[in-house]
DNA sequence: ACCTATTTATCACATTGTGAGAATTAGGCG
DNA sequence: CGCCTAATTCTCACAATGTGATAAATAGGT
């Protein structure tokens, strides 16, 4: 499977390697089942017992799993390290971050903003930023996921991805699509997506967090490609229009704001 | 290696698997460097060109890594995703936080609240709460390395660690324990960890950020094992003794509330 | 539409990943 | 303190697959 929903299967002549199955047994960790054994992921992955203890053992190596107790592993501390490299080499992240401070201290409401990206037919958080510590304003924080088609934040990503990506989305959610109103038909949504692309900001409410409004703007990168969506996230619903208006202006300046500042340190530069 | 300095390396009489050398990909990244081509990382780690590509594939396919541009990766969304997953897993953490908050605001001057724990011979961040959203007060983020000799965070670790580790530790840093002025001998170096036991708390100025001063405490387990430490950090250095002092008396009791309330979710729960 | 650097496909060979089972270790419980 | 069983490693033989060298194809930039 490519990066998003590519690739039916046709041609694969050759089955999973090796180092492929062992990362695999990363993708059984999960936030219901954060604790594996080397005996559950061998008979989950369809390998021998002993197997299972080798790819076990590799992983622990390199530190991507932890041994808590006899029969009990879980994701390890290399993977907390590695997201630190992610997080100093992003780009994006270091340009919005003090953005979406400024963005958030003008706001007077319980509020926060959220950076995100496209990822794998669904919509990843990067970076929130909150001016409430105690009771969370989103639940959508730094590595989770949503689904592509709710949430102010995702369809605003969604109304200017490439017509590759969503014929693949199409051909991949058809059902959900028109479970989200966005017709039947093909024509439907690609008519839905149109329509989404008129508006500069994208609006919604109780799609993601129940009672949150969520107010989006598209995030371009230099070749006029969308690289994610800042947003704006209320704790309670706006007072009114007027109110929505102001942020929505808001939230715009801040995204034009990161894509002005991009230009120095854009992919762009040196060559070789 | 294990995960500490163990195994001199005597009988291996198996070279790297290939999932090794696939994940050893991954440690190529850093700050300094997080950007690779499969070129580069073909040349580094002694394999074909075709190789590296293999490689660059397989970790790509698990989104491990992400393809910037022609040549160059980087580091993928698979690592901010995993490490959500290890937030949401970590019980210390999930303990921690509110604690940490709780003691953040009781502080009036700038500062910072870090959480820390063991990991091969080195002390890692695990999260850092600050009062200070504009200029960071200490650069000790989650996923940051420090080492272990260093650094109040480091050294209330340091002085609870199992004999077992400590002579790894002695064997491995022998020079740089020695610069630090825990004696040139072993059992100078263990005197020094006896006296270091002695203090509730450990206090050390500019030893990770100039002018920052830490005072650390440890935190232990259901098994009386150090499963790491609680610091406050503070941008300028403490009025008086007095001060410390109460500082001092804070955290041990915030490390001793993540302690008490450790039992619920504890690990030495349901076996089966 | 070119042109070159990048990336994939082909293929033959040997390395190594694999499963079954034995041997060992380690932890919990009496 | 030492058993006892589940967990983990070890051994080994075989075939699968990872590998390098080279050719073919692809994709970006000019």
């Amino acid at each position: 499977m490519k990066d998003d929903g590519e690739e039916h299967g046709e041609s694969a002549r050759r089955g999973p390697t090796s180092a492929d199955k062992v990362l695999a047994v990363l993708s059984l960790f999960s936030a219901e089942r954060p604790v594996w054994s080397p005996e559950g992921a061998a008979r989950r992955l369809r390998v021998s017992l002993a197997t299972g203890y080798r790819y076990f053992n590799t992983l622990v190596a390199a530190g991507m799993l932890e041994k808590l107790h006899r029969n009990r592993y879980v994701l390890g501390p290399a993977i907390v390290e590695l997201d630190r490299k992610v997080r100093a080499a992003d780009p994006v992240l270091k340009l919005a971050q003090p953005v979406m401070e400024r963005l958030l201290r003008r706001l007077r409401e319980p509020a926060a903003i959220l950076l995100c990206r496209y990822y794998r037919q669904k919509v990843m958080c990067i970076h929130q930023e909150t001016n409430r510590s105690g009771e969370p304003v989103s639940s959508y924080e730094r590595g989770t996921l949503q689904p592509m088609f709710r949430g102010a934040t995702s369809k605003v990503i969604l109304a200017h991805l490439p017509p590759r990506i969503i014929v693949n989305l199409w051909r991949d959610h058809r059902r959900e699509i028109a479970a989200t109103g966005m017709g039947p038909s093909f024509e439907d949504f690609k008519a839905a997506l149109r329509a989404l692309r008129r508006e500069p900001v994208n609006v919604a409410t109780s799609e993601v967090d129940e009672g949150r409004t969520g107010i989006a703007a598209p995030i371009f990168d230099a070749n006029g490609r969308v690289n994610g969506s800042l947003s704006i996230v209320l704790l309670s619903p706006p007072a009114g229009t007027r109110a929505v208006a102001r942020l929505a202006i808001a939230v715009q300046a801040a995204a034009r704001e990161i894509e002005r500042s991009r230009g120095v340190t854009s992919d762009k530069g040196s060559k070789k």
